[in-house]
DNA sequence: TTAACTAATGAAAGTAGATTGCATTAGAGG
DNA sequence: CCTCTAATGCAATCTACTTTCATTAGTTAA
């Protein structure tokens, strides 16, 4: 059984030696801090928990986008414009709650996909992804004001 | 009858008076643009189309934000920051089925509003709104490569 | 009409997030 | 250990958007 691919830091790793790329101490570092983060981050926030002396932030959007490239981890686009990273299960993706305030984040149980799909399938279009993301004041923000 | 705020061009020129503000040349045919347009559209190409003889794009930023707070337009956000605009019925909003290569986005009979509201008021959440946008690629653009 | 008040505009500069070019560093295979 | 080239860091660049401020032009009241 557990024949799916799981997201353990090696398995990841692999992945990513198998297409080619190389296993750096920047490299595992983010990945680390990718696992470590429960709620979804901004580059530079990736960048400052890393805190290897210094990881430029430029490293951090280049490994991001490698690690996107093997699926191990989506993007989170923001009303604002900027984006978040978060890592996902192998074939998941999640959507989330997002306060407009703080920015945190949680994540919702919730998806469209199936819904989605079948609508852009019936509009002639392939390659079907989707965002979703619900924003709000959480409890703590709206106190606050 | 008809007691519901219309979307005429006068009725949201009204609006935009009743708040304090201006009808200039310009506003006038922004929103003459924005009706006329059958996609959402960018700040850009609202621009180009206004052609009147020249429209800053930063006139066109400022009623943008001006009509999205009345209510009368929408803002999607896009997979990679960017940002179109859509005119909406009062109290309604859309999402759209976007082209990843000519970046035409049409619109798609689909909302998860009400699930969405639920779920984030069980977390506490106030204020809230989503964001939904499907991606692919069109017939058009799939034939191409 | 005209005068006066102030919102709207445009030009230019500024900002933030992300990307690109290029010289240097350092994994990985032989 | 040597070589090859992917990864890195720095600086420069880019894009979308915002801010500042002087000027223009709706609007209201005289």
């Amino acid at each position: 059984m557990n024949s799916a691919p799981d997201s353990s830091i090696e398995t990841i790793l692999e992945r990513m030696r198998a297409g080619g790329g190389r296993i750096t101490k920047k490299r595992i570092r983010i990945v680390q801090v990718l696992m470590q983060f429960e709620h979804p981050a901004s580059a530079d926030e990736i960048r400052q928990k890393a805190e290897l002396p210094e990881t430029d932030l430029v490293t951090v959007y280049r490994n991001l986008e490698a690690l996107q490239g093997i699926g191990v981890i989506q993007r989170i686009p923001l009303e604002n414009g900027t984006q978040l990273f978060e890592l996902t299960a192998p074939g998941e993706h999640y959507h989330h709650l997002i306060c407009r305030e703080c920015h945190q984040a949680e994540r919702l149980d919730l998806c469209i996909g199936k819904e989605v799909l079948g609508r852009a399938k019936a509009h002639g279009y392939s390659q079907i992804t989707h965002v979703m993301e619900v924003y709000g004041v959480c409890k703590d923000c709206d106190s606050d004001s």
